[in-house]
RNA sequence: CGGGGUGUGGCGAAGUUGGCUAUCGCGCAUGGUUUGGGACCAUGAGGCCCUGGGUUCAAGUCCCAGCACCCCGACCA
């Protein structure tokens, strides 16, 4: 391709609104263009890496024997109110047709393939079967973000797996892991692989695949001792216990006026932050149910989530409170609840002795607090989100580590769900009908593009993996002189020919102009031609991932490239 | 959805208590001089100053309403 003809030039100023690094590359290099909040533009050279990228996941999922197929965007309304999901899940947009029919963006495909499941799917000799799609997903974001680190149209890989049994499921979930190691691979892009919540997909047993970044949304847990890896939500981690008094003194009621907060509290009663106790009051769909949580430490709303086993949870209302307690946010404790209440204390509050703790009465905070002389022991469990600098609980002995992570696929295991609200079913050698047993696995196509971005450029611009990258090769021509132009004009038609993905930049403009341009794009391999260099017959070559440039003579010049190219 | 901010040629910006023909840089076009890290000179094209209403002799500027976009938070398969 002439880039003098190429569509989309790259820009000198950065768009004001990017604040991501890959956002303003990938603008300001004619990769794409914003449209409007969430919804890009991909242009030539953004669509050329979007096809590579679509072609390598395609090419390793199908050497898993995964089998490739495409289903709408628009969905009937009625296949969302099976599932439950149309009252939801929040970024669903909906609409109406020209007909009247209720409709739905697709922001996932879980309704689509089931309903299909049931369809073909008649007996055990139809299973396994994995089927996938790259498929644009809409999801009505409230606010979108960072380019195309979250949009609200977005290209998403999205596959699902249908087994006989729990066995079998472990089986396509382990395949697909594999898969995914593969692709990322072949893309040249480290991740890690974290524990992750599976959120209101439902199911269990899920993990992400993300990349490290500062710009990352998601906050991942590293050992540094061991390979434990999860993201924030999930991270378990030995609390330090603190030591405790030998003997249960007296419980005593102490004013604290105004004091709220656990680190106010424990300077004013001269105790430290982990003798403090957080008694938070969550509605856990319909009931309320009151969490006790050592001073220094917070809850993990998912832990908690998945501990009750609700769908919904939401700290209550101050009202709320009021009516429960009788006293006022800051002041709530343990003792004297309502009967009817459920405690629910985290693990790092059992055996504590003499420990702080509101009062339920307003201003109040009680001392020396103890467990079933008190109030009822309430149950333990891990509900609280590890502190970095944690001991990691996989192996005792490690530290963990906050890094941000760029998600860039996630895989679930299903389970029965989905197969269940939409009566998917199959015969299976017993005679009996029953449950598919599903997972599902997801890589964001056009996030992943930021995230290459993300992981790989420097401060002149991208650094295009090879396998990613939207040309391999960028000619560049040096000066108007009409030999020099001709014999570029040639090298440019033979590799043409030779089947190299050329850009050739063949613009009447200066040399740095031109050098800068083909640092912002960053296609991997480039190569001058100029006639200082044809004077030994021979180009200037420069890696973009290497500092320095080297001379490569003419006559060698196809050999190096398909070597270049096959490392 | 809460808080904050911004809308002026393609891009980035300036425009004072309302006042003259709306300004500057980049980019673009034409001609010329240049040509290895964002060259220079000359000439030129390109505007519904986000939209609608109002105040005024006069609105890019003030007032009201709306829309769009950005940032922080909440939310997030």
């Amino acid at each position: 391709m002439r880039y003098s003809k190429f569509f989309g030039k790259t820009q000198k100023e950065t768009p004001k609104e990017a604040v991501a690094v890959s956002h303003k590359y990938l603008q300001r290099g004619g990769f794409v263009h914003q449209l409007a909040a969430g919804l890009y533009e991909f242009l030539p050279l953004g669509f050329n890496v979007l096809t590579k990228i679509d072609k390598i996941i395609k090419e390793e999922l199908a050497k898993k024997g995964v089998q490739h197929l495409l289903m709408p965007l628009v969905h009937p309304a009625s296949l969302w109110k099976e599932t439950g999901r149309y009252d939801k899940v929040d970024v669903l947009l909906k609409f109406t047709s020209a007909r009247g029919t209720d409709c739905v963006l697709a922001p996932t495909h879980e309704e689509t393939v089931t309903d299909l499941a049931r369809k073909y799917i008649r007996t055990y000799k139809d299973l396994p079967v994995t089927l996938n799609q790259n498929q644009w997903k809409y999801r009505d974001e409230i606010r979108a973000t960072g380019g195309l680190l979250r949009t609200r149209e977005f290209l998403m890989q999205d596959a699902y797996s249908f087994d006989r049994d729990k066995a079998g499921l472990d089986i396509s979930f382990d395949k697909m892991v594999a898969a995914y190691h593969a692709i990322f691979d072949r893309i040249g892009i480290d991740v890690v692989v974290v524990k992750a919540d599976s959120g209101t997909m439902g199911g269990s047993d899920s993990q992400e695949f993300g990349v490290i970044s500062d710009v990352g949304e998601d906050k991942i847990m590293i050992c540094d001792s061991c390979d434990y890896k999860a993201n924030i939500e999930k991270a378990e981690s030995k609390f330090e216990a603190q030591e405790q008094d030998k003997e249960m003194k007296p419980m005593a009621k102490v004013a604290g006026e105004g004091i709220i907060g656990v680190e106010a509290l424990a300077a004013h009663l001269g105790v430290p932050v982990h003798s403090t106790t957080m008694t938070l009051l969550f509605q856990a769909d319909k009931d309320v149910v009151a969490v006790m949580m050592r001073g220094d430490y917070h809850v993990s709303e998912t832990k908690l989530r998945n501990y009750l086993g609700c769908k919904n949870l939401n700290l209550v209302s101050p009202d709320m409170v009021k009516k429960v307690t009788g006293t006022e946010v800051g002041y709530v404790g343990p003792v004297n609840l309502p009967a009817n209440v459920r405690v629910v204390a985290d693990l790092s509050c059992k055996d504590r002795i003499n420990f702080e703790a509101g009062a339920n009465e307003l201003h109040s905070h009680n001392v020396n607090v103890n467990f079933d002389r008190d109030f009822p022991t309430p149950e333990f469990a891990d509900i609280r989100e590890a502190n970095e600098g944690d001991t990691c609980a996989a192996c005792g002995k490690g530290k963990l580590a906050v890094k941000n992570s760029i998600e860039m696929g996630h895989v679930f295991k299903l389970g029965t769900c989905y197969s269940e609200w939409m009566k998917a079913n199959y015969v299976d050698n017993d005679g009996k009908s029953k449950p598919l047993v599903m997972g599902c696995y997801g890589i964001g196509i056009t996030r992943l593009i930021a995230g290459i971005v993300e992981s790989s450029h420097d401060d002149k611009g991208i650094i295009w993996p090879k396998a990613v990258a939207p040309f391999t090769v960028e000619l560049v021509v040096l000066g108007k002189d009409e030999s020099v132009v001709k014999r570029a004009d040639a090298l440019y038609e033979e590799l043409l020919e030779e089947g190299v993905e050329v850009l050739y930049d063949d613009r009447d403009d200066s040399a740095g102009v031109k050098l800068n341009d083909a640092d912002l794009i960053g296609i991997p391999l480039r190569i001058v031609i100029s006639s200082r260099t044809l004077e030994k017959e021979s180009v200037e070559w420069k890696a973009r991932s290497e500092k320095d440039a080297k001379i490569v003579e003419l006559k060698d010049l196809k050999k190096e490239i398909a070597k270049f190219l096959a490392a």
